[in-house]
DNA sequence: AAAATGCATTTTGTATACAAAAGGAGAATT
DNA sequence: AATTCTCCTTTTGTATACAAAATGCATTTT
């Protein structure tokens, strides 16, 4: 009796968060562009739902920068201008280092081994030349320091800012000339963590951001609105 | 003809921020306390609109961290405790940091005149021993930095952090003894901005940033649940 | 007495209806 | 030809109705 209680606690979604991330992924994937329009009847018709969950979703995806409302003329896919992406990334770098100071500070052995595990995962998806696994496997990466740190608020605000980045990132990882630089990178991270030594693992984020800052540059540079 | 068009731009509020607002200010004000549940029907019939503005604002206020939405239970007024009231501090730090930086880098000489203008105030209101203009003052003093970092969604986050904080605070402000230490640091922060001296402005910034954190957490500690 | 069950009530989730504003196309005016 | 005006369509804003889940309480059961 005891053992199949537990049976899928997410069996029930709200239809809201289900349109949300239906939508979010559009347009993280790049199927719906930026200043394209999200029309509630229209949305509604498409996904087979009422207005009011659509609107929510829109409303959730305003929250996490993706989409823009208007008052009275509704809401459209955010588009970003290369300041935008610059003034991410300016908070991004700060808050990174935030993140990497105090996880330096109660990082624990466990944590490192699995940092440690990463690289090793990486690794294998480079060679295998698996692009959405790299992908995957940086992300934990820097998930593990993230939660090393110990702060939720820092987390939920990162991986919103991270988001808005999102679509303008695919390139980077996709370009295989840069996992010898990032797995470095992630090196030294690790060994600035078992040094405990703050400042070098400070200087080590900023640089490690610093190039991600540069491909997403280019990426946006060369889009036409 | 011309005249007369531009009347009132916002006359016309959509119901939903109208309902946001005052939820806003009732929290922000304590007249409705943490923990507090926000129920639809109830907050409907007390402010006489329909359910949809009412949890259109409450949405609103879940995005802002001042409720918390469980789906099928409700919402309720956002608590916080002494741990999150420091993760809250540690990100405004770090963010602070990063707006006095960029401003010490872009401020113009008028934008430095308006934060000693804000000087002028504050003694003033400091004397006359007006709490609320002296709040006002020092709020203003740093929106002028955070205008002069030029990066909105920078200043967004702040002020997001800063509303979350906004309820421990009200006492900090309120004690009389507060106010020369106040002045002085704003006085230095002007004068690293003036010199350009960013390691200095930084160091200042954080300084300032620290007392309010004591006395914050002071509040906090002090309160029952 | 404690735990489980069932029922009534409350509350949220979703759909839908109607009102009001915005947008666009074509006719009328200059 | 350009501008204004009017009407029609589209779209959002708000209210309301109904369904489904959660909650609380009394009752039953152990």
């Amino acid at each position: 009796m005891q053992e199949e209680l537990k049976l899928d606690a997410d069996a029930y979604l709200p239809l809201r968060d289900v349109v949300f991330h239906t939508l979010r992924d559009s347009i993280l994937k790049g199927e719906m562009e930026p200043g394209e329009r999200l029309m509630e009847i229209h949305l509604a018709k498409k996904l087979g739902v009422s207005r009011t969950p659509i609107r929510e979703a829109i409303r959730m995806l305003e929250q996490e920068g993706l989409a823009v409302i208007v008052p009275r003329r509704g809401a459209q896919v955010a588009k970003m201008t290369e300041k935008d992406l610059q003034d991410v990334l300016e908070i991004r770098d700060a808050l990174d280092e935030l993140a990497a100071l105090s996880a330096c500070k109660k990082i624990t052995p466990e944590a490192i081994q699995e940092l440690r595990d990463t690289m090793t995962s990486f690794k294998d998806a480079a060679e295998r030349g698996d692009v959405r696994e790299v992908a995957m496997v940086d992300e934990k990466f820097h998930s593990i320091i993230y939660k090393a740190a110990d702060n939720p608020k820092l987390m939920v605000i990162i991986r919103n800012l991270k988001e808005q980045m999102y679509r303008y990132r695919y390139e980077y990882v996709k370009d295989n000339g840069n996992y010898r630089r990032i797995l470095e990178e992630h090196e030294e991270i690790i060994r600035g963590f078992e040094k405990k030594d703050s400042e070098y693992v400070k200087k080590m984020m900023h640089a490690h951001l610093e190039n991600q800052v540069e491909a997403v540059r280019d990426v946006i540079r060369h889009q036409e609105d």
